[in-house]
DNA sequence: ACACCCTCAGACCAGTTAGTCCAGTAGTAA
DNA sequence: TTACTACTGGACTAACTGGTCTGAGGGTGT
């Protein structure tokens, strides 16, 4: 508290009223100006403070607008696609990728039509059995067309990502999906590769991705344990 | 990416509510100054971000009327969501909802916190059977804080929709729904409700819905039959 | 003596805000 | 049709904000 520099008393004084909440959360502190003048320091010396209270996350700086107290935000992240890659790292877990099949094959018609490209050209199939610290969690089937990712057809995917290897090794981004989820229930062949039981729910998810350009790059068909996937996502309702 | 400036912000929040689709297409955006006060920025700041949307041929300016979000133009699948309502008369089903229980209690402190009031005050849960056509299909329970929706309480609620009866009697528009799906299986209750079998899939949404300000106002438990229910939605990637 | 660092007051800039006024649009009632 | 009213985007102003830079004072250690 007696340091002697003008810098840590600001910062001190800045720290103590944000504790007591002297600002409520979400607000605007005073200006810049005023602030100074009333703790008794000069702008500069000020700003250096609230610089550090920035880095500390208590403050959240927006220019020409003021300091704002961050408001205190519960909320999960909002509407974001993520990878089952990121999904695992962000929960800390180990993601494990099996590759079961991946070879070209000609397109169906259905496929053709929503890869928007001609009938019985070629595609790559590419069948994974993914696990989560060893825990297998999900079968996956993914159709990608040859002619949009050429350099996918040989790729080492084992336990790679395959949307970080879309982007790196065929320069091509998801920026978009459409995703729609069912329940169903595992026959005998699901239920082996799952390790579960005949029966036992599983979330089915069907996904066609999007580069931001519009156009369609991946057909995805996701079978998850029913105990193991949560799926999530943020909805707008529409005024 | 994140800009501190307030035009900034602008833009990139009213892009991603174009991207979910808040808007539809063709349809007229919100006044000015009613956007201006709900992204909190002012109007000439918010001018900078429309301008440069319309920039992108993302929105449409006509002069005295309003911003309008362009018809699409290519096929674009506008996969949105589905409310429940809106598939059955998309199939040219009749929905309806047969209320089983409406009646008020204490929160639970897991309710309370995740609904942000206080510990064992009164809520209202309402335990509904919705159908289409006369076949069950979903089993769903919605707890409201009577605090923020006193008016719900006696509510006449047979085949309404929720939403626009927390709209219309009670003046809160839910802007925001966090929502997370998980396969399951039917108990004995449940099966004998949904008219299946015990064992049978079972789709179980859980959903927070929060206003324009971020206040929660309605936890949602859904449970709908594996066979007659799919969840669909568009996610994005964070650039 | 000197160099160095912290602090200060001041000035200027570009972005932001609240506010006002205007002209065109759309809907309604006479 | 006509007149009225409410609302819309368009344009502009004055005041304010943080961001940046300058030059001067005042300590400290060498």
């Amino acid at each position: 508290m007696s340091l002697t520099t003008a810098a840590s008393q600001a910062y001190e004084q800045l720290t103590q009223e944000l504790d007591v909440g002297l600002f409520g959360a979400g607000t605007r502190l005073p200006g810049e100006r005023e602030l100074a003048e009333r703790i008794g320091v000069s702008r500069v010396t000020l700003r250096s403070a609230l610089t550090a209270l920035e880095g500390e996350g208590r403050l959240i700086r927006s220019a020409q607008r003021g300091w704002f107290v961050p408001a205190t935000v519960l909320g999960e992240p909002p509407s974001t696609l993520q990878s089952f890659t990121e999904m695992a790292r962000a929960r800390g877990l180990h993601p494990t990728a099996r590759v079961l099949r991946q070879e070209l094959r000609t397109a169906t018609l259905d496929e053709a039509e929503r890869l928007r490209v001609a009938p019985a050209s070629s595609v790559l199939q590419i069948d994974r059995l993914r696990a989560m610290d060893g825990t297998p969690v999900c079968f996956d089937v993914v159709v990608v067309p040859e002619q949009r990712a050429p350099d996918l057809v040989g790729a080492a995917l084992e336990n790679a990502s395959l949307y970080e290897t879309l982007r790196e090794l065929c320069g091509v981004t998801i920026y978009r999906s459409a995703y729609s989820v069912a329940a169903s229930t595992a026959d005998a062949t699901l239920a082996k590769m799952l390790n579960t039981t005949i029966g036992a729910a599983v979330l089915v998810g069907e996904e066609t991705a999007y580069t931001a350009e519009g156009i369609p790059v991946l057909l995805g068909l996701n079978k998850y344990r029913g105990d193991a996937y949560r799926f999530q996502a943020d909805l707008f309702r529409r005024a």
